[in-house]
DNA sequence: GTAGGGTTAG
């Protein structure tokens, strides 16, 4: 087809944006300031000729390069009319070159040509060639009409190209357009569009008079920059000046309803909406769907959508959408299938809400299935689904085939980093989302608060001081600092790495904080074994408008728990329900029975384990079995392992507590049994982790393993301070019995990973040093005796992180008030 | 008119 109009344009070959004025400047005076319309005759004969209205008929590009031999094989080329539709059609069908090589040979140029061309590149080319015909037009005298603004204003908010758009505006003022209403609609709107709505606002201020359209303008610049507030008051102000919002105020003004999640709002406008018959359009009740769903009310969503006569692929995207964000995955998904069902062509939108919501309900079976849905629907290149898709795979926790697909993804964008690191650190791969993070920032990827929000957390875990303060420098950087995730996940991270006041700090340096800032700053106190810290702040956070959630409770309870707060902790618990409606969960019910257990209640916690409304689980069985062996209660302990065993055969830690609270009541042949019955099963403990951060370095070590580099020195060593430490009075807690068979039991007491770890420690830094480990699941008893002495011995200072909380030990006292 | 990645607890 570019044969064609190459032949054709070589009758007068001419470039585009060079400009012979002498040609161009006889625009007759008389057709000045007159419409296409009234100024050109248009001959009978041109609209009987049959190529004439082919031409008029054409809907394609291709259609037009079919028809052009005709048009000059006529003689018609020379017709004014239709050179001008020519140029009109190219530059809709966006050939801007043809147009061009069509415009330029003509000499009596039209003001209307000028304009024509002028709308085409600023529709379908780049605002540069835009702006220099623009120029060139100015040079050519063409005088400019409002609507050369507005078209080149609207590229410009298009493109936030607030600096050119400024340019614009100013030549504008310069033309004498300054109180023309449709120049400042534009105006107002560019601004709008390029988040300057104070600049957009005073545009439309100083309006002389303002119609639906500027109002409409104005409205939907304040609710697309999130002040669904003002866009709200502007409505009721359009109101009262007389002009009654239409459909397009309605559809800009609720998704800002939704944003600022306002029912009450949200059912005014509905209101609104059937007063003024508007519930027809499929656009507006789609809107509604969507304000309904992410208001909440996902019924009165589906009410609506259910009495749509006209649905569109938007109005299920939304439904789906509403049912994933309100927290109903599986609804979500019936949704999505009854739409395949009924034959609607799912979109990109749709794919990536029924992945999120198989992302929800970990179910990696129906994530394949869309996965291979997408090849079908040709819509497995689109960045934004395969972006989905390694969040479902990650969610589903196969972080492996997650990691297949970002690899084969050819256009990576940040987000498919965000998602990959994410997914690699909720998976535990916290190694692999570090390096991913540092190639992301290699490859010159700018990281965003996403990143840092999914980094921050590894490296909490990983607890190396260090790391901690060289990300938080590159927050700082990054100007994340005032991003409320980016805090909290930094204050989490502080926490954790034992610094509790940098947390505090940031804490209290925050504007505006979130339920789980909150939450995370309690957790920090309640960690640290400073119960009464954490009770203060809970208190203070019941002062403010952030109220507690479900969690909050947990963090509070587990505070009061390790500090032994048993008084307050009882109180959350009563306050929970009492006062913030809010229904005990299994968690809750756990760190109830933890609470009253580890103070010595024992009787009191299986009395409340027996009052529980609902069927206790893992956690409150857990929590008794743990409070009895702190304090040695046979009875209790076996009935809570009994029931343990039933609810999680597989795990191999139940036996060993119930072994050792045998073991402490000197029943030795109970203890056999057990070890037998393990023996048997096939059943093991999990094995104990600990890690240990050292010049930069962060070593692992696990009990009993002999897997470290050093690991001969570390045994060696272990053996003589043994010996110091009991010379210093340490007594091994025989009544520990470990997992492996008594002839080595001597040996694994001492090999506990936390012990390696220390012992590494020791050996590795200098005395004075602090030698910080951390656990990743809870310090045994007898390790943290065996540290108390190891602190004395050494002169050093070792703080040890178990799951739950910090035990700092200096001068051989551990400062924890945790009972053992 | 709809959308891709987020913090806390266990």
């Amino acid at each position: 087809m570019s044969s064609q109009i190459l032949s054709f344009a070589s009758l007068r070959p001419t470039t585009t944006t060079t400009t012979d004025s002498s040609n161009t400047k006889t625009t007759p005076h008389h057709l000045h300031n007159h419409t296409l319309s009234q100024r050109v005759y248009i001959p009978s004969h041109v609209y009987k000729h049959p190529a004439a209205l082919l031409l008029e008929l054409s809907t394609s590009l291709d259609e037009l390069y079919r028809i052009l031999p005709l048009i000059i094989k006529h003689g018609l080329y020379s017709e004014h009319l239709f050179q001008t539709k020519l140029v009109s059609l190219f530059c809709k069908h966006g050939s801007l070159i043809d147009a061009a090589r069509v415009f330029e040979p003509i000499e009596l140029k039209l003001d209307a040509l000028y304009h024509t061309m002028l709308k085409g590149y600023a529709s379908n080319s780049s605002l540069d060639d835009a702006l220099s015909f623009f120029c060139r037009m100015k040079y050519d005298d063409v005088p400019l009409v409002v609507y050369n603004f507005t078209y080149l204003l609207k590229v410009c908010g298009d493109k936030g190209e607030l600096r050119r758009g400024k340019q614009i505006h100013g030549q504008l003022v310069a033309h004498g357009f300054s109180s023309n209403l449709f120049a400042m609609t534009g105006v107002a709107n560019m601004y709008a569009k390029c988040r300057q709505i104070d600049e957009a606002y005073k545009m439309f201020d100083r309006m002389p008079e303002r119609d639906l359209v500027s109002w409409n303008t104005i409205i939907s610049g304040y609710a697309q920059n999130g002040l669904a507030r003002m866009a709200l008051e502007l409505v009721v102000r359009m109101h009262e000046e007389g002009r009654r919002p239409d459909l397009v105020t309605i559809v800009s003004i609720l998704p800002a309803v939704a944003n600022i999640r306002s029912l009450r709002i949200g059912k005014a406008v509905h209101g609104y909406v059937m007063r003024a018959g508007l519930e027809s359009f499929v656009n507006i009740s789609t809107a509604l769907i969507d304000m309904y769903s992410k208001c909440g009310s996902v019924g009165t969503a589906r009410f609506i959508f259910d009495g749509m006569g006209n649905r569109n692929v938007v109005s299920w995207n939304s439904m789906i959408a509403g049912y994933v964000e309100g927290g109903n995955p599986e609804e979500a998904m019936k949704f999505f299938q009854k739409m395949l069902d009924e034959g609607v062509e799912p979109t990109n939108v749709t794919i990536m809400e029924a992945l999120h919501a198989c992302a929800a309900l970990g179910d990696f079976e129906r994530g394949v299935f869309i996965h291979k849905l997408l090849d079908r629907l040709k819509l497995g290149t689109d960045v934004s689904v395969v972006n989905s898709l390694i969040s479902m795979y990650s969610k589903c926790k196969k972080v492996d085939i997650a990691a297949n697909v970002f690899k084969n993804l050819q256009n990576k964008t940040r987000v498919s980093w965000n998602a990959m690191i994410l997914g690699y650190a909720q998976n535990g791969c916290i190694n692999e989302a570090l390096n991913y993070f540092c190639e992301m920032r290699s490859r010159n990827l700018i990281p965003d608060s996403f990143t840092m929000v999914s980094v921050i957390p590894a490296l909490a875990e990983l607890s190396v001081t260090r790391h901690a303060k060289c990300i938080h420098a590159l927050v700082i950087r990054g100007c994340f600092d005032k991003n409320i995730f980016v805090t909290t996940a930094l204050i989490d991270m502080y926490a954790k790495c034992g610094a509790i006041d940098t947390a505090r700090k940031l804490f209290d340096m925050m504007n505006e904080r979130h339920v789980t800032t909150w939450n995370a700053m309690i957790d920090a106190y309640g960690t640290h074994g400073v119960g009464k810290a954490a009770v203060e702040l809970f208190n203070d956070m019941q002062k403010g408008v952030i109220k507690p959630n479900d969690i909050t409770f947990t963090c509070i309870i587990s505070a009061c728990s390790h500090s032994g707060l048993v008084v307050e902790g009882i109180h959350c618990f009563t306050s929970m329900k009492k006062d913030y409606g809010i229904e005990p969960t299994m968690d809750h019910y756990g760190a109830m029975v933890d609470l009253l257990g580890r103070a010595g209640h024992l009787t009191e916690a299986w009395d409340f384990i027996q009052r529980m409304p609902i069927e206790p689980g893992i956690t409150v069985f857990g929590a008794m079995l743990g409070a009895c062996k702190i304090h040695k209660n046979v009875e209790l302990g076996e009935k809570a392992a009994n029931r343990l065993f039933e609810l999680n055969p597989d795990e191999g830690g139940y036996h060993v507590l119930l072994a050792n609270i045998y073991a402490s009541a000197s029943m030795w042949d109970k203890v056999a049994k057990v070890r037998t019955i393990m023996e048997e099963e096939g059943l093991q403990k999990t094995p104990g982790c600990s890690l240990l951060e050292l010049r930069n370095e962060v070593h692992s070590f696990y009990s009993g393993s002999t897997s470290h580099p050093q690991s001969k020195r570390i045994y060696a060593f272990l053996e003589t301070l043994v010996d110091e430490i009991k010379a210093a009075g340490y007594v091994p807690d025989t009544d520990s019995i470990h997992d492996v068979e008594d002839d080595v039991q001597e040996q694994l007491l001492s090999s506990h990973s936390e012990k390696l770890a220390i012992a590494f420690g020791l050996l590795n830094t200098s005395p004075g040093s602090t030698i910080h480990i951390r656990k990743n699941l809870r310090v045994c008893g007898d390790c943290h005796n065996a540290t108390k002495y190891i602190s004395l011995v050494s002169g050093r200072e070792i703080i040890v992180r178990d799951m739950h909380r910090f035990h700092h030990f200096k001068n051989g006292i551990c400062s924890c008030g945790d009972y053992w």
